[in-house]
DNA sequence: GCCAAGTTGTTGACGTGTCACCAACGTTAG
DNA sequence: CTAACGTTGGTGACACGTCAACAACTTGGC
């Protein structure tokens, strides 16, 4: 995904912007399994509830808090949403039954997105299954050492992507 | 992503679905950096080129083959997207003179997905940007060990994902 | 109290991805 | 040959994400 025919050998140097043979794999299997994991996990929730990834989220996080109830700015902070882009989905979702939202007394400019009953248990129903595809597909059979400098990518990864 | 308050605690076990803390840490960084690697990629290209990431990936494609020439099923296989995307996605870039269609004689349903001068000249300029990003994002400062225990778990999970 | 500036949430327009369907063509069995 | 079937690529309808703009509201300085 990153590398042009030709410019291969002759530009490589440690000053070059491009990528050696082994980075070039490894950046392609991020990329691949990437894209694979996604579509795998999105097929899985999609078959067995008829609710996408970023639906799925939504009702996390909304269960994980107290009443089921989130104020929407802080909901689109967590999700790192768009406030645009998580209103058009409350709105489908409410469509749907499975949210609804509700004013807010302490500040007339607000408003919270609330689980519905239907909300709740599709996501308790959900829940397992979806975890369960995330233990088996990404997990595997990981040893602890592995587990670990997995760990340590990640986080390094994000913290590269903090400084900017 | 994954875990439902409440049932941390009781349910987890080892034929239980959810995830333990340090799975649910790992996973979570996962995705965290997923969202936001792929966030900064696109904004490098976009600022840079006005290009996008699918753009990005066609073009790279086109460029890499003799004549910077591909049959258009085959670039849809590649690129592992579905054909009508392709179409669409070939439709828009071609309005912008990145690419043209060609026929197939060997095949009269066929058609050739073709770069253009236009659009060879972009994907020169926008390629050492990106492999910069690229490396400096996405690997960093990492170690030879790191880097091959990285290699080890993005092979080892695409095979997981091609069991399936 | 009052005005300017910032915050919150929504909307409409637009670009893009997915799905179902279709026309055109190739391939193969009879 | 031809009828049946699979393949290739395209189209329209719809779902979704982003952006710019907006109304309603709060906050802070005067």
């Amino acid at each position: 995904m990153c590398q042009l025919t030709g410019y291969t050998g002759a530009m490589r140097s440690d000053t070059s912007p491009w990528l050696d043979d082994r980075q070039q794999r490894v950046w392609r299997q991020w990329l691949q399994s990437n894209a694979r994991l996604t579509a795998a996990l999105a097929r899985q929730l999609s078959q067995d509830s008829g609710t996408s990834l970023a639906d799925f989220e939504v009702l996390v996080h909304l269960s994980e808090s107290p009443e089921g109830r989130v104020r929407i700015v802080q909901l689109a902070d967590t999700l790192q949403w768009e406030r645009s882009r998580l209103s058009h989905h409350l709105t489908r979702m409410e469509k749907r039954g499975l949210v609804e939202r509700q004013g807010c007394t302490e500040d007339g400019r607000g408003a919270y997105a609330v689980l519905t009953d239907e909300g709740r248990v599709l996501i308790e129903q959900v829940a397992p299954g979806h975890a369960r595809t995330v233990r088996d597909l990404f997990f595997g059979e990981l040893t602890d050492d592995e587990l670990a400098a997995l760990d340590r990518f990640t986080a390094g990864l994000l913290a590269r992507l903090d400084q900017r």
